[in-house]
DNA sequence: AACGATTGTGCAAACGATTGCGCAATCGTT
DNA sequence: AACGATTGCGCAATCGTTTGCACAATCGTT
């Protein structure tokens, strides 16, 4: 059995297809009548208007693609939630394209993305992304496109992010307040933005006379790898940790070698498995669906009004623990 | 500038539309010659069909998608990650649709796919979910389904999923083999169907002669608190949890609480979070990666297969550990 | 040379909703 | 009563691709 059509509808009720379009569209040209007897038959025969063919005419797919490295165990699970919440409300559906960190990868999901005519993206660089030219498709087709977590300073794209060197300044603030001696400080792989951020941000508020030593480590295994020989090392009063992942790593390290309770431990973290797992740990809570939230927000303004001057969102953090 | 469709293409090459589209799809009518030159020309001027004519016409979106309660933390991530990989091999996107375990939004969110014509559905069941009525408009539609995660009987729909009650059987049968006295379990929600299964599976092969406590338990703080609660009142030798959630709470507890090595911890994991906290850990490698694949891979041949009989994918597990 | 079979292309009609424009009916004003 | 303004609706074109069918050209047979 086809499915029902307008035309179908129309007839029924004795009157042109355009009138039912805009009687359902609530085109004030409509009686309200008129509007009232249609919608309410589509109700009852529970009408739906074939999308193809609307999305056809009107040159929109209702689909907003989040292009995205890979979905990490915490925090980007909420980045999506946050993501697909906002944009369910305002009627748009979410698409995922996984660039694996492959810059050939994320070059390909724009490319499908423009010529699937997604109405907006929202982009998470990959590691390998060290400038914006594969964007230029985007800006030409006029896809609004939404800068979030990993991304790289553009005038051309708004992005969503935390400031990551302020927020990780503030760790290294609460150290100083400490008067600690010597911090052991773990970041992501070298070449990540985020890493290079807070590593900076950590480094340049940190006090002089703070001896830091630093490491970048690929997972849980290389966090806990060099605590552990850090403590065989020296008096380490305070461990940081750019993510959940790293301070896996260091909490494991620490407790295993029974260090006193007054062992500082300070990082990033979504809030969920980390402080649980060590109730002293101090953390600027990085709350994912925020970050999603104000993306998803951000592209639609972009798509609904036009011309929206640039603007970027700096998520606020602050430092929870005990 | 309007971007270039079929026609231009067309006159350009002095050849009618149909050819061009012809061509462009490879159909064996065209002269391997016309088509050669069509496609090169096509390729040089970046020629991108439009897709919502295409789709318009054919009737199919070349989406999939994705229904599930929410993106947890473990498990969940790798499903859509092998479930996107799969599917963009074949040529398909991937939509995420959050029911957040409310029914009322599975409903909608089912609908919606139906409206939207995407052209199958991946579907992990809410905990209120009790039956599948919801899922008619599907099966009239005729957009195939399959279930997948926390599933329910249907001989409508076929299934991807781990065999829950054998996998918790397994954990049983290691813990008969070690001849302990006393296990303490914790399950998720109990109106969960995985909680379910995985009980009854475990209890099934329990002996009788071992002592079982059990807990329900909605995350790993309530984990926790039961087993600082056993630890407190019996000698219990080994623990068993359903998931990498509860199983934090357990092993945060034995930890603090200073049990021998000997303390049998067992249960289902991603394989990332918890061996890694806990190198003692036995326990049965549940790869999401697997589950999204195979779906993917299931409602793939649905849909281009049109009449494929019901089959459900058991995915085999393992129980590793040292 | 005449005939069917094969091969390659073009014509034109879909697909179903939207929308600019036109037209009739109604209303209010002089 | 005559006129312009307003309101409410229908006509028909349109979006760009796909596809059934017709048809022309080529080929191989007898």
């Amino acid at each position: 059995m086809k499915p029902m059509t307008i035309k179908d509808l129309a007839t029924f009720l004795n009157v042109s297809p355009s009138t039912v379009s805009r009687a359902l569209n609530n085109h004030p040209d409509i009686s309200l009548e008129v509007r009232q007897r249609v919608q309410q038959l589509a109700e009852e025969l529970q009408f739906k208007p074939n999308s193809f063919a609307a999305n056809f005419r009107k040159k929109q797919s209702k689909l907003i693609a989040v292009v995205l490295p890979k979905i990490y165990r915490s925090f980007i699970p909420d980045v999506i939630e946050g993501i697909t919440k906002t944009l369910k409300q305002n009627n748009y559906q979410t698409l995922i394209l996984l660039t694996e960190d492959q810059l050939e990868n994320e070059i390909a999901a724009i490319q499908q993305c423009c010529d699937m005519r997604v109405d907006g993206i929202l982009l998470s660089l990959s590691n390998q992304t060290k400038n914006l030219d594969h964007l230029t498709s985007c800006k030409s087709l006029g896809i609004p496109l939404v800068l979030f977590d990993n991304t790289l300073e553009s005038q051309d794209f708004p992005s969503v992010h935390i400031n990551d060197a302020m927020a990780a300044a503030a760790c290294a603030n609460y150290l100083n307040d400490k008067k600690i001696k010597r911090v052991a400080a773990v970041f992501g792989p070298e070449e990540l933005n985020i890493s290079k951020n807070r590593k900076s941000g950590f480094q340049n508020a940190l006090q002089e006379n703070i001896i830091c030593d630093i490491c970048y480590a690929k997972d849980s295994k290389a966090a806990y790898d060099f605590v552990n020989e850090q403590i065989a090392m020296h008096q380490t009063a305070a461990f940081f940790g750019i993510s959940d992942e790293v301070l896996l790593g260091i909490i494991t390290a620490i407790k295993e070698n029974r260090l006193s309770k007054k062992t500082i431990v300070i990082g990033f973290s979504d809030g969920l498995t980390m402080p649980f797992l060590h109730k002293q740990l101090h953390y600027i809570f990085h709350d994912g669906k925020i970050v999603g939230d104000q993306a998803a927000q951000l592209i639609l303004r972009h798509i609904e009004e036009s011309p929206v001057h640039k603007q970027d969102v700096e998520i606020e953090v602050e430092l929870f623990g005990a």
